[in-house]
RNA sequence: UGGGGUAUCGCCAAGCGGUAAGGCAACGGAUUCUGAUUCCGUCAUGCGGAGGUUCGAAUCCUCCUACCCUAGCCA
């Protein structure tokens, strides 16, 4: 995190009064009922650092006290996710391996007379439970004997009643205006097979109950969690102080992340899965973590983005610009630029040998010296961009137009003397000449050129699928945002021939054109797919 | 309408009574065999508004306004 924030600023308040006898322990609790997206990296990387920063700990743990929304099969992709952005956990947990302990806290609370089995069904509990603005009205059920309450609820465990038959309730105070202390469930009843204790249970703890039971266990200090649950902490606090923890954990609310044009909703991602919108959870497109992986980004990147995003309270929209500044970033001096051209244009040096070619030397990473050079073919025949070649240029522009000379990148200043074009009218090649003394390298100083090009050589250029991406979300000018159905573009271009052997996962620099990785599930032998990972900032428009 | 929160540059965000950090974006200009990078420079007499306390207020007090959350047997 950023230097600080103000959950430094609490720890070190609870240091300073050694309220937790200098302890500091923070846990991710992910319900496993979906993938991980960059709101979640925001989590983790807080939870992660900040028990790093004081020495202490972090608990990867499965908040799985739900076993309707809950599969198996979350669980891996999200320890796969947390691993793969950078962060090792102290203890890899479940919420349901502590049932046994949360079922005997419930004991707890009804022999106490803090809580009951009511018989009201779902509907009329939210008919006693009042509005925003009026109080509820006690359950019927809610001054049942502890004796009562403790056989019930035992039935309860044992299977007796069906799914919302009864409920354990915690008894505190129906005219409360927080909602969520009149009289909140605690326990209902699912008879439904849970991914980790199977058919064990048929009645499962409510988050409000089970998540201060779940920190309290572990030793966690602070409990680090979204706005939203601002008005459970007192419930959070409630059930603690009636189970008489000492030294009971503290909840503590931060603002979720929000992204410019990126949908966060894991029920609208889900959907988007669903309809078939994208290849999956992992389409490069998806905010998720195992997408953006895809895409091409790094978890240094990553965390680097989590870092200068910062922590507050404050809703708010992050600029998904910075998300990108940070990848350029990271990638500027890790990975190799190549030379791909897209919407090719043919070229003839109509004045270099025929039949004949050399090899030009290029910088692997202008950026980064110490990754050498490589060699490059080059001959009378090349292609060029599309967008380096202007018939009628418009003003500042410098690359190619008739009787413009540019450098071809490491090799030679070339002056373009005529556009071909067919019967139709089409452009098929551009007849160019070269100048011999300007060859890279040789130290020519006689002249400048503005601008640098870079091209292929026509017989040894590999085809290559590039797809393009914008963002699944976009403005719609009405201050809304709506998704962009045509958020990936595919197009076929013209690599170097060393780009043959990209393996899958790798990333280059496409020259000019931005930051690209070899696709992991479509890159195969030959066929070489690329995903943009992010452009490169270019302060020319065509 | 109850309760709980939040308001500092276009977007994030420090600041915690001593006279507005930083990042992203933007805009100038220099260098450049990527119009990239790098580099220099510009970018809040102002901190939601109005009062008040103080030698001094973004920071304290009062009132007001806007926005977010909240009435699951979800988390």
């Amino acid at each position: 995190m950023s230097e600080t924030n103000f959950i430094h600023n609490i720890i070190d308040k609870d240091l300073q009064t050694q309220k937790y006898g200098g302890r500091v322990y923070t846990r991710f609790p992910p319900e496993p009922n979906g993938y991980l997206h960059i709101g979640h990296a925001k989590s983790i990387c807080l939870n992660f650092t900040t028990a790093k920063k004081y020495s202490g700990k972090c608990n990867l743990r499965y908040d799985d006290t739900n076993p309707v929304k809950e599969d198996v099969e979350y669980v891996d992709s999200i320890e796969n996710d947390v691993k793969w952005l950078g962060f090792d956990w102290e203890k890899r947990l479940f919420a349901s391996d502590y049932f046994d302990r949360m079922y005997e806290c419930a004991v707890h609370l009804v022999k106490k007379g803090k809580a009951f089995v009511c018989d009201l069904t779902a509907d009329e509990i939210k008919e006693y439970r009042g509005t925003l603005t009026q109080p509820g009205r006690e359950s019927p059920y809610r001054d049942r004997g502890v004796s009562e309450n403790l056989q019930l609820f035992e039935e309860m465990k044992a299977g007796k009643y069906a799914d919302g038959e009864k409920v354990l309730r915690a008894k505190i105070d129906m005219s409360s205006p927080n909602i969520n202390m009149r009289d909140p469930v605690i326990y209902r009843i699912a008879h439904s097979s849970h991914h980790n204790t199977g058919d064990k249970w048929c009645i499962y703890p409510m988050y409000d109950y089970a998540h201060p039971i779940e920190d309290a266990i572990e030793g966690i200090t602070h409990s680090i969690c979204t706005l939203e649950f601002e008005d459970h902490r007192p419930l959070y606090d409630w059930t603690l102080q009636e189970l008489d923890w000492p030294t009971p954990p503290q909840q503590i609310e931060f603002a979720r992340l929000n992204l410019t044009n990126t949908v966060m909703s894991k029920r609208y991602l889900k959907a988007l899965v669903d309809d078939k919108k994208v290849d999956g959870w992992d389409d490069p497109r998806m905010p998720t973590i195992a997408g953006l992986r895809r895409r091409g980004y790094t978890p240094e990147a990553i965390r680097d983005f989590c870092e200068r995003i910062g922590v507050s309270k404050a809703n708010s929209t992050v600029d998904v610009g910075l998300l990108e500044h940070c990848v350029r970033e990271d990638l500027k001096t890790k990975v190799p630029s190549k030379n791909v051209v897209f919407d090719p244009i043919k070229v003839v040096i109509t004045n270099y040998p025929d039949n004949e070619t050399e090899e030009v030397e290029v910088e692997n990473n202008k950026e980064a010296p110490e990754m050498g050079n490589r060699m490059l073919p080059f001959g009378r025949e090349l292609y060029i961009d599309g967008e380096d070649f202007m018939e009628i240029p418009e003003k500042k522009y410098f690359r190619m137009f008739p009787g413009n000379e540019v450098r071809f990148k490491g090799a030679y200043f070339i002056t373009c003397n005529e556009a071909v074009r067919n019967a139709d009218g089409q452009l098929t090649e551009l007849h160019c000449s070269y100048d011999p003394a300007t060859k890279s390298g040789s130290g020519f100083d006689g002249r400048k050129v503005k601008g640098t090009v870079h091209w292929v050589e026509a017989r040894t250029a590999i085809p290559v699928k590039v797809r393009i991406y914008d963002y699944l979300m976009v403005e719609n000018g009405q201050g809304d945002s709506e998704l962009n159905l045509d958020s990936l573009k595919e197009t076929v271009a013209y690599a170097e021939p060393s780009l043959k052997d990209a393996k899958p996962g790798e990333r280059f620099q496409f020259f000019r054109h931005g930051y690209y990785i070899a696709d992991e599930k479509l890159t195969a032998g030959s066929e070489k797919v690329f995903n943009q990972i992010v452009d490169l900032k270019s302060s020319w428009k065509k």
